[in-house]
RNA sequence: GCGGGUGUGGUGAAAUUGGUAGACACGCUAGACUUAGGAUCUAGUGCUUCGCGGCUUGGGGGUUCGAGUCCCUCCACCCGCACCA
């Protein structure tokens, strides 16, 4: 019997879907494991094979950890919202839900194919109103709560605004207006308007105003990515920005427990670096800097208050407030062309320009301790968005502030000493200031404390914590997201009750945006009358919290059972991609320390260890033009565009070529004179390349031909100009490129493909085969090839072409025992530390193993099955039932190693002489180092290589190596 | 510019603690079986050399009896970024 994977695998399906078996409970005396993938967003394109990558490795895992006897985890639900599918509706108007609904059945009939053990009863997904009901609801919980700086967590809001009663707000500082004063009595007299506004001010989920990128000609607002150089990337019509009102998230106020958190979770330190960059947390101090003969005062953030008599000029964001008013009519002109530069410019550009470039405002700042006067300039390398959009620069002290005064030759204030060499500035700590008045002979770190001091008693600046990160945009002027549970009334707003909710999405006739900037919602008139607010949350609202549902996901009354929640508890293992590293992951990780804090969960950080995934890239193939001959109607063949460069992708190459003429003589073709010559991408041409990069000419000719309108695009002008083979055979070589495997890139391979063609099981074990699960690699369909051999291999030991079943009693051989116990112990091993392309290795050396020894034993089979499990299940689900098992294999145990079948009494040792390895010998492993090295001494290849010489020393490790050092 | 990461055969990679570099595969070469092979099996395959041997983990240097692994330095590529004051 052939392994004939189509048929098992169905089979192995049904039998686990009749008996149910990946259905979890959420009690159970085993002990709990959680482990989740990353929710995914169904796209109308569907999986490619880079997707479940992640996917297989958690399920592997889950499945290894059943058998482990644990009650695992392991659910799978869809993150709905999104603007794809708006986006999709606004082209073709098709309903986002009816889209959506055909996009998840697509992607559930993909990962089924796959043979995930999904316990699919527990599906969720974000645009179900009995799930975002409790979105909703959380939202509320949100806007219902403000900080407590000193408690360092969430408080319901009741509990303030008795305080603002009682005592005023003297003890809790308004996050969003630290100048904010007002005693019982004011508060009490406030209108409710007015304390209403106040307390929008305190509340975790707010409503302000803020800048977004506005499109006049689309109507509507825009994502980063959508602008490029100023312009819509659909479209190519102006951005600006424009204010709108925002809801918002007072992330900002746990910046300090997120960073705090990230010491009690187990992430890549990458990735904790990564959300420490984002948090930004710098300590100093802000100084305000008086501007001479006005009455204008810039405060500048520096985290080096020491170096404050270092100053000798002071740089303005280009944007700042003030720069039109403090510059002098001698240096007008000269800003303002600057700051029509700056405008030109892209922040990217802006970062990552090395040119120094800046322009003297004319205006001076005065020092404030020395009554220095400091020129101020304004250049594109201090952002308006952070700190104070201002900066006190110190040459001495920082690099780029040295480049800075060096290029427009400002001079320069040593308060460093010797340690600064005038050539570059001195950014270390460790150093004596002088030239710095009252802080002189101080380090920088006593002098900080001191210039504090002395700011705060002459009331000109403090000590400040400066975080680079802000309060997290939290709705969007779009259709397809969860409506906000509020209600504006005279300018309040006010929360829906929870009898209330769900607050369902209502239906629109056009997708297209409302006036003003609103979302769709604002064109529907009941909508408008209610008082709905008319913005929907972004996409991060479903998917901050879905963890939670999944422990308990048909609650009608709560988010989750406390039980439930109690249970499971945080999730053991989340793998994904490090794209969330920020956006995701730092507002999941919010909303978990608000639940908690509030009293809803017991826990305040929602994944307990982070595995990453790394990307499958693709192999992309091109040539460069420049090797082809055109075609000419004389047939004479030119050389074509040397002299052109560009990298010309597909979509460049214009579809009517132009007649043109080269050197007098008319070709049949040219390109336009705006088209340039490069390099051009062959479509899907990997499976016609041979050694990486070479294209025979008889398989050029075969990809045209399966691709006839390549033929006419690419062969009908255009030759290539073929190279000789030693073997005489004509090819070219290509130029081989590693990208992200995409739509627009033709280099996509679909599972269902791959799974058709060798099984789910091969696809599964290929995928790890690839290499370490956190790296990204390239996709090659030919080393697939490999592991589907594996496969048919593996089955012939159960199973002969001819004679069928082939399993006996026989008592296993010790040499069978050890193959097998040595592949238990280190394939299990492997697959704790998440080492999955060596364990996919062993299992093959393990049946390479057993297939020398001619083993068909099921004393060795049986376990070997159940070692398999978790990779391949299909097939081991089939063995097992093929041995006579009735429970499916899914409920079986992992096998079990036993030390006593692997120990080695003796070893084969390496013998260098002076580290190099010049022979082997084996010996007994109890040996004594004095009988070993008479043995090596003696022996024959030694004496060669001692030359006569006696050894100087014999070094001997144990179980390791012999080395002779003569 | 800053931060993080990666460099090992023709290719994907392995080497878990400083101890035989290249396991396991792909590809390639030769052969066996076969009506056939895109099935299966056998042998070989880092580079160099007729061979003995020599060389080899991006380059250079160091520590060590011994370095892919530790230290210094340089280079290349990839990812992120808000020049973070």
């Amino acid at each position: 019997m052939e392994y004939n994977f189509k048929e098992i695998e169905q089979n192995a399906k049904k039998k686990w879907n009749d008996e149910g078996v990946y259905k979890v409970s959420n009690t159970s005396d085993k002990p709990k494991f959680y482990i989740l993938d990353m929710f995914p967003y169904p796209s109308g394109a569907g999986l490619h094979v880079g997707h479940p990558l992640g996917y297989i490795a958690s399920d592997i895992y889950a499945r290894y950890k059943r058998m482990k006897g644990f009650n695992v985890l392991h659910p799978m639900g869809f993150d709905e919202f999104g603007l794809p599918a708006e986006q999709y509706a606004i082209e073709t108007g098709q309903h986002p839900v009816d889209t959506t609904k055909k996009n998840i059945a697509r992607y559930r009939e993909q990962l089924d194919n796959i043979g995930f053990c999904y316990d699919w009863d527990r599906q969720v997904r974000t645009s179900d109103k009995k799930y975002y009901r409790w979105t909703q609801w959380i939202f509320l919980q949100l806007f219902n709560s403000y900080f407590d700086k000193k408690l360092q967590k969430a408080v319901p809001i009741p509990e303030l605004v008795s305080v603002f009663e009682n005592e005023g707000n003297a003890k809790h500082i308004c996050p969003a207006d630290e100048k904010l004063r007002f005693t019982a009595t004011e508060w009490n007299a406030f209108t409710e308007k007015e304390q209403q506004d106040i307390l929008m001010n305190y509340r975790l989920a707010f409503c302000g105003f803020g800048e977004v990128n506005w499109c006049e000609a689309l109507g509507t607002v825009l994502a980063n990515d959508e602008v490029v150089n100023g312009l819509s990337e659909r479209g190519g019509h102006p951005v600006v920005k424009k204010k709108l009102r925002q809801w918002y998230l007072r992330i900002t106020e746990y910046a300090d427990r997120l960073l705090d958190g990230l010491n009690t979770v187990d992430f890549s330190e990458a990735m904790k670096e990564m959300q420490r960059n984002w948090i930004g947390k710098s300590v100093g101090a802000q100084i305000s800097f008086q501007i001479k003969n006005t009455t204008a005062n810039i405060p500048v953030f520096t985290t080096r208050p020491d170096t404050i008599f270092g100053v000798d000029f002071m740089v303005l964001a280009p944007e700042h407030d003030l720069v039109s008013s403090i510059s002098t009519e001698e240096q007008k002109q000269a800003v303002e062309e600057y700051i029509t530069y700056v405008k030109s410019r892209s922040e990217r550009e802006r970062m990552a320009e090395k040119k120094i470039s800046g322009c003297f405002t004319g205006a001076y700042a005065i020092h404030p301790f020395s009554g220095k006067e400091i020129p101020v300039w304004i250049s594109e390398y201090v952002l308006a968005g952070y700190g104070t959009g201002a900066i006190m620069a110190v040459p001495c002290g920082d690099e780029r502030d040295h480049k800075f005064a060096q290029h427009f030759q400002i001079p320069i204030t040593n308060i460093i000493g010797e340690k600064y060499n005038g050539e570059e500035a001195y950014a270390e700590k460790d150093f004596t200031l002088v030239n710095s008045d009252f802080i002189n002979g101080l380090s920088p770190k006593d002098a900080a404390v001191k210039v504090i001091e002395r700011m705060l008693a002459d009331k000109i600046g403090e000590a400040k914590v400066n975080f680079r990160m802000r309060d997290a945009a939290f709705s969007r002027q779009r259709y397809w997201g969860e409506p906000f549970p509020i209600k504006w009334k005279d300018g309040i707003a006010y929360p829906l009750s929870e009898m209330e909710l769900p607050l369902e999405l209502p239906h629109v006739e056009s997708y297209g945006p409302g006036p003003d900037g609103e979302g769709p919602l604002a064109n529907i008139a009941s909508w408008k009358e209610e008082g709905y607010e008319t913005n929907t949350m972004p996409g991060y609202a479903g998917s901050s919290w879905y963890f939670l549902r999944f422990m308990d996901p048909h609650n009608e009354h709560e988010f989750a059972d406390r039980a439930a929640t109690d249970y499971w508890n945080q999730v053991d293992i989340y793998i994904g991609g490090t794209e969330h590293a920020v956006g995701h992951l730092l507002y999941s990780r919010m909303w978990t320390k608000a639940l908690y804090d509030l009293g809803f969960i017991g826990f305040d950080e929602p994944f307990k260890k982070l595995v990453n995934q790394g990307m499958i890239t693709a192999f992309s193939y091109f040539v460069d033009l420049k090797n082809y001959f055109a075609k000419s109607k004389s047939n004479n063949s030119f050389n074509v565009g040397y002299s052109y460069h560009r990298i010309l992708s597909l979509n460049e190459i214009p579809e009517e070529f132009v007649i043109g003429n080269n050197n007098g003589e008319e070709l049949e073709w040219s390109f336009r004179p705006e088209i340039q010559l490069g390099l051009y991408r062959l479509k899907d041409v990997g499976d016609f390349i041979e050694s990486g990069d070479i294209l025979y000419k008889e398989s050029y000719h075969k990809w045209l031909d399966e691709y006839p309108e390549r033929k006419i695009e690419l062969s009908k002008f255009l030759e290539p100009q073929w190279l000789k083979s030693e073997s005489n055979r004509e090819y070219i070589k290509v130029k081989v490129e590693t990208e992200k495997m995409s739509k627009s890139k033709f280099n996509v391979k679909n599972p269902d493909d791959i799974i058709a063609q060798y099984g789910a099981d091969t696809f599964r074990m290929y995928e790890m085969f690839l290499g370490p699960l956190d790296v990204s690699k390239p996709w090659d369909t030919k080393g697939i090839e490999g592991v589907h051999r594996f496969l048919r291999k593996f089955w012939r030991l159960y199973n002969d072409d001819a004679k069928g079943w082939i399993v006996t009693e026989e008592a296993a051989t010790e040499a069978e025992l050890k193959a097998l116990h040595k592949s238990i112990k280190k394939i299990e091993q492997d697959t704790e530390r998440f080492s999955f392309n060596t364990a996919v290795s062993q299992f093959m050396i393990a049946v390479n193993e057993l297939t020398d020894l001619n083993c068909h034993k099921r004393e060795i089979l049986k376990p070997l099955v159940q070692l398999i499990t978790p990779y391949a299940p299909h097939i081991a689900e089939e063995l097992w039932q093929q041995m006579g098992e009735t429970d499916s294999i899914i409920l079986a145990d992992f096998p079990k190693y036993e030390e006593r079948y692997v120990t080695e009494n003796s070893k084969v040792y390496p013998v260098a002489i002076n580290g190099k390895t010049r022979t082997e010998l084996e010996f007994a492993l109890d040996a004594s180092q004095a009988d070993i090295e008479k043995v090596v001494m003696e022996n024959e290849i030694v004496q060669k290589w001692l030359e006569g010489k006696t050894p100087k020393k014999i070094i001997f490790v144990k179980g390791k190596m012999i080395n002779m050092v003569i």
